[in-house]
DNA sequence: GTGGTCTAGACCACA
DNA sequence: GTGGTCTAGACCACT
């Protein structure tokens, strides 16, 4: 599993970091069961604070992607399905952008080339 | 033309209040050659500063959405137009947020529906 | 002599007309000696307000390309030549603008042809 | 990098910044990849406000100058190409000055041997 | 410590 | 009256 962070990226490093860790359980490169690196050596791995480390695992416990024990450090859990008030969460981040989408006069066809094309590339 | 501001989200309020200008312009309620409030108006109408505004109209003017003069106010243009490099600006921006669904286990005629059902309200 | 105005500019129209007008002494359709259209016919001539048009005359009047007396409104004079300071000034203002051209990796020869192109279209 | 502001000139204090930033850039006195100095001590190194500073860096961000990111500061990328628009945009600016100099009576060889001035004074 | 947002009040150029 | 610039001080997110 190689990460990389881009410490330029306007997107926060911690969003970074949170998308490539979930990606990796999704594509099943980190499977149910196993453990992540410790905070610390992911964290001098990539080159970053290892606060900002300790911030995504915390995030992803929320989340219940992972679970956090005192002694075994992060372990992978199922991740947790979708429910309707989790959709809408989503749907509220996503409607201003297909709004602007709009206005920029694309049209529905293009639209859904363009959806097609990113659940492709979601798996990689 | 109704704009409603929720102070406290963690969306800007400048970013609010741009989605909710475009969403005008494309929904038809605002239209092309028609003047906005000014900046002072809008402003002390949201209840929000005056700059806020400004910065706001400064934005929409840069990406074409109109015009600023400065003793006619600001005037609605025609939107521009999206290029492939603009295009490519969205996908960035999207597609950690399609990872993120389908890390939650969407499937993907769920993954359509939500767009279509996005598509559908964009229109307002 | 016909001048068009753009009020949605971002040029100001009091720089618009100024620059109208001296594009029009300049080519000859208005000569030395004659007058220029009062400041009330000219302002209602073009929608604007007739204090901007007495602004740009006054302008006019100060550089030396016209005369204003009382009862014979505004006559046209020798433009005056440029002396060295008057073309430090106008190298002031150019400066910035040719360091921005270079800095988007235009080469001397697309600038010559720039300049050219800019010097026949001037006399339009 | 020296920077002098002249906050008694008519030109806005962030442009003069901006040109200052740019020229800097271009003339290789600041290297691409290095670091920017924070808005805070720039502002306070020139005697201006860190929002004036921060509206430059906004600016260069924008055109593609410099990437900003929350806690790594303002670091110098490429510069962007220009475009055929971009290249009319300039020429925009540039019509009414050279008609300006027309109407001063400037001959063609004395036009050229400024814009060659400037050139050469440009990469200072 | 970094940049990002918001508020606020002042003064200016323009019409 | 309009937008444009500058200053100022506060709080926030991120590292």
């Amino acid at each position: 599993m190689i990460i990389s962070i881009d410490a330029r990226s306007s997107v926060p490093i911690y969003q970074q970091l949170k998308t490539a860790l979930i990606a990796g359980i999704l594509s099943g490169q980190i499977k149910e069961g196993e453990r992540l690196a410790s905070v610390r050596d992911l964290g001098s791995d990539l080159g970053i604070n290892l606060h900002t480390v300790r911030k995504v695992y915390g995030i992803l416990a929320d989340e219940g992607y992972i679970e956090l024990t005192r002694n075994q450090g992060a372990v992978v859990g199922k991740p947790p399905k979708l429910d309707k008030e989790g959709m809408a969460q989503f749907e509220k981040v996503l409607l201003p952008i297909v709004i602007e989408l709009r206005a920029r006069d694309i049209d529905k066809e293009q639209y859904h080339q363009m959806m097609d094309r990113l659940w492709d590339e979601s798996i990689g």
